[in-house]
DNA sequence: CTGAAAGCGCTAACAT
DNA sequence: ATGTTAGCGCTTTCAG
């Protein structure tokens, strides 16, 4: 056996310098029913003098929880770790993870052979589950993880079928709300600025685009959208783009709040004058475009909901509950600030 | 004892399997020298056909490593995430790391909560150390650690006096380096945007500017200086203030590529041009930056090294080796575009 | 209400 | 070169 460190007091000893079985300091430990309180008493007492800790491998071999879920999110979406989305989304799970004392784990997974790692970590039960932030439609790491029988919940489908349990916003009504809302303002050349087409997120709002269009008569055809990445540079480059092809666009749809601020950017740059020439409708709604570009419209998704979704989902297989549906679709809403 | 999974096969089951015993199996799975090559495939075999993984709980708790170690960030850092020095950290020890074996754990501490949260997890033995971004000098976690003798490898000191073991750049020489060439271009009016001026990094290269300056006899006084938190934002906020101060500013020592774009775009708004005008020089050199403001001159800091140089410090503290000094200053290095 | 005892799956020493 | 054995520290029946 490898070194122990001598400064690590395990549960025997507490037990010993308590006076008690090994039993009692565990349901103490673990807040378990059924110990007298002055019992209880003198075992909080001995692992405060001894300033004993748990020891976790132990715990989770003798087959509790891990304690602990992961977050995983794959190389290609790198940049988002700069994007609001990311850090809402790792805030949101945070919190609903802070009341049940599991310890939230970022891994950033870039290449096979990590991903195959990852797998294994999991599966070795160090995680109680794994959530999956914006997964592309061929990402095997879902199904890698489903035939692991490991718990896993996606924020964010891979298409309409998907089996695994997700968490996701109505993107399809949202964009449907935003293009009806900017048609009801009299905007009649609406071009869109979409996210990443192997991405179902952005297939949705690109659909609910359409729809909204197609009601009033009002098809738009593809040389109206362009595809970009939700970052800035993108909306910049795909606004460029539009005014390009239609010098006559008063009205887009962005993929993102982010997408949304670079549009912007290309549209001043142009000399149009936002929202009086063109009026901008933006997905995500995140403090830092509303700070960035304040007459912007958004359509929100509830991302606080979702934080808590994922986590109520995730815990929910992992007790196997199976307490309810595995799929959440929460609704998003349409910000207005201005007139559009 | 809570259920176990009936489709997660164990290493003894593998043995019978295989026909040998459980210790030849473990060689197996470590990749231990003495065993015969016919026995090697027969078990790697075994274990192919029953789909085993090893239990890292029970490996943790038998006494190896942990095979995992954590990257924790405070949250005073959290718009670190956006940052490129953030992100090129992650992966130059993802990189080092990946040929070790050792799973990246990145984690987000809000709380005093979650601080001592974090500190359970590790105690508790699922990492085998700690590495610590940017902690501001008041941050109780590295002595936390400490304390709980896990160990820790910082990036960047929280003093000139670091007990903990750590990794940094010559940040004072890199700020003398890049004053000492804007001086060689007969620059005079030099201005400088910090950092945070309780983080350590950020008082280094303060003091190599006024060192610098002071070498020159050309001491500029505290109005010459104006504070940042790296933040694009707040670079621009500080040059609208030093051009507000002094319009004959002709130079700016900048805390970051990003401060530095910042800077640049309050100068354009100003009307000044770069670098004809005003030259801008700022630390890090990331790529994003590169391709932002192609002609901004940089101090570079060899990240690749830093996060090599972190694990094997930190790797060293695991195996208690104690292999050389526990603290790493790797040079900086100028890094010139275009004649300032 | 509490103590004793049986593992959880693995590693590492010790035999053979 | 390989099998056997003794724990690692904890949770969880099962008796008292």
């Amino acid at each position: 056996m490898g070194r122990r460190r001598p400064d690590t007091p395990t549960l025997e000893e507490v037990a010993a310098r308590a006076g008690v079985g090994r039993g009692t300091v565990s349901r103490v430990v673990n807040n378990a029913a059924g110990v007298k309180e002055s019992t209880r008493r003198a075992v909080r007492e001995a692992i405060a003098e001894l300033g004993y800790v748990p020891n976790l491998a132990a715990r989770s071999l003798a087959g509790r929880r891990a304690d602990a879920v992961a977050l995983a999110m794959t190389e290609r979406d790198w940049r988002l770790f700069g994007e609001p989305f990311f850090a809402e989304t790792v805030h949101s799970v945070g919190d609903a993870l802070a009341e049940t004392g599991v310890q939230l784990l970022l891994t950033l997974i870039r290449t096979d052979d990590e991903r195959k790692r990852f797998v294994e970590y999991a599966r070795g039960g160090r995680v109680d589950g794994v959530l999956l932030v914006s997964v592309r439609a061929d990402d095997p790491l879902p199904d890698m993880l489903a035939e692991a029988r490991l718990p896993t919940v996606l924020l964010g489908r891979r298409s309409g079928a998907e089996r695994v349990a997700y968490v996701d916003a109505d993107n399809t009504g949202g964009a449907r709300d935003a293009v009806a809302h900017l048609l009801g303002r009299g905007r009649t050349a609406i071009a869109a600025i979409t996210g990443p087409l192997d991405m179902y997120v952005a297939q949705c709002r690109l659909n609910g685009y359409r729809e909204a269009l197609e009601r009033a008569g009002l098809g738009g055809g593809p040389s109206w959208t362009a595809e970009g990445d939700f970052t800035e540079a993108s909306g910049r480059r795909a606004m460029a783009e539009l005014l390009a092809r239609h010098p006559d666009v008063d009205a887009v749809l962005a993929a993102s709040d982010t997408t949304a601020a670079g549009a912007l950017t290309a549209l001043r740059e142009a000399g149009r004058r936002v929202p009086e020439d063109v009026a901008v409708i933006g997905f995500d709604d995140f403090p830092l475009a509303r700070d960035t570009v304040p007459q912007l419209t958004t359509v929100r998704q509830p991302m606080a909901e979702m934080g808590r979704a994922m986590v109520r989902l995730l815990l929910a297989e992992t007790d196997e509950h199976r307490a309810g549906s595995r799929h959440v679709v929460l609704p998003t809403e349409l910000v207005i600030r201005e007139s559009a």
